[in-house]
DNA sequence: TGCAACCGCTTGCAATTTGCAATCGGTTGT
DNA sequence: ACAACCGATTGCAAATTGCAAGCGGTTGCA
């Protein structure tokens, strides 16, 4: 974490990067929504610790990547939101994800998120890039989620059903329920 | 740098890649062509250390993105070599070029690598890997490189002249000589 | 045969960064 | 009044990094 020695763009990127935790706060708050200090902190697998976290959330909002507002509905709380930067970090993200699912010994359950980046592609990475936008930026919403129908073809494509189909985002963004893979174990 | 805590194909990755040199290493074999702990070690921008080099070598070897071998040539020369998972992140190098490119006060002759990967986009990351397969796994080398093509074509299209056009390979591992950015300052 | 240059890599050591647990002062809902 | 919760901070030990020097061995050349 130290100032730039090269003006190489992979350089440069891993400066801001290239650590262990900086991309698990964006994933957190881009596909799981967590968007206050205490949602990060505890409700993540990888369980980083208080300090680490605040000092990565001081830092990736120098840099430009998060932007901090007050939450108008708690006078001390703080809203952390992506910035248009981090938002175009889904493709580096999509890669990130499909490469760890064919060389490392990810969970399947973990991996639907990048399993279904890596099957749509650029296109469903803009619909999702879009609903960021909104989400984070207060653009006007999209006029309708062509996430959603992503995500409905390549249910129905994949599987014949198996899993909760709530919302669209749901399976992205991890805010519903955890994901079920089987059928009722009671009809033994 | 330590054991697995999330099944995340995107917290696998930064287990493996989350740190400030791995990919500067990764990057260097790669588009460098550096094979040897000495070119590894002097000829970058970055200057690492050599006990972290060291590390980092073993590690990536310990992780299978990396092989070395005795070099043939030289009683006491090891050589290292990518290996198929490593040659596979080609997309994800391409894509954190492109973001840093934008986002990142990056340089421009430094920036050329990246801006070729991100405008050939998947048809040449293919191409690419297919080169660094026969380089680095012996793999029989591709009929005609795909590479020299859409790098002539580039060339031709985005400007009339301006560097050096020496073999289509050279710009992407550097290997060449620096890259031309003008006319001979001789003639003022 | 001598010798300088080079080979991958290690060592010692200081500085920085990380992980961990406890806790801070303030705010909120009941 | 009070417990739960808010975003952080503190102190401290352990691990990692950066830096400079040097190791035993190999090579090419005079």
């Amino acid at each position: 974490m130290q100032d730039s020695r090269s003006g190489c763009p992979i350089s440069l990127t891993l400066e801001v990067l290239g650590d262990r935790w900086s991309l698990i706060v964006i994933r957190d708050i881009m596909f799981g929504n967590r968007r206050h200090f205490r949602e990060l902190l505890g409700q993540s697998q990888e369980r980083i610790a208080s300090n680490v976290l605040a000092d990565r959330l001081k830092r990736l909002v120098a840099v430009g990547l998060l932007s901090r507002r007050d939450d108008p509905t708690h006078r001390q709380k703080a809203v952390y939101s992506l910035t248009e930067p981090a938002i175009q970090l889904v493709p580096l993200l999509a890669q990130m994800g499909a490469w760890g699912r064919r060389h490392r010994p990810v969970t399947p359950e973990l991996s639907i998120r990048a399993e279904l980046l890596e099957q749509g592609g650029p296109v469903l990475w803009e619909a999702f890039m879009a609903e960021l936008r909104s989400v984070h930026l207060g653009t006007p919403s999209p006029a309708r989620s062509v996430l959603a129908e992503l995500r409905a073809a390549y249910d129905a494509a994949v599987t014949g059903a198996e899993y909760n189909r709530t919302s669209s985002t749901t399976a992205l963004t991890g805010v519903g329920r955890p994901v079920k893979t089987g059928p009722s174990p009671s009809a033994s």
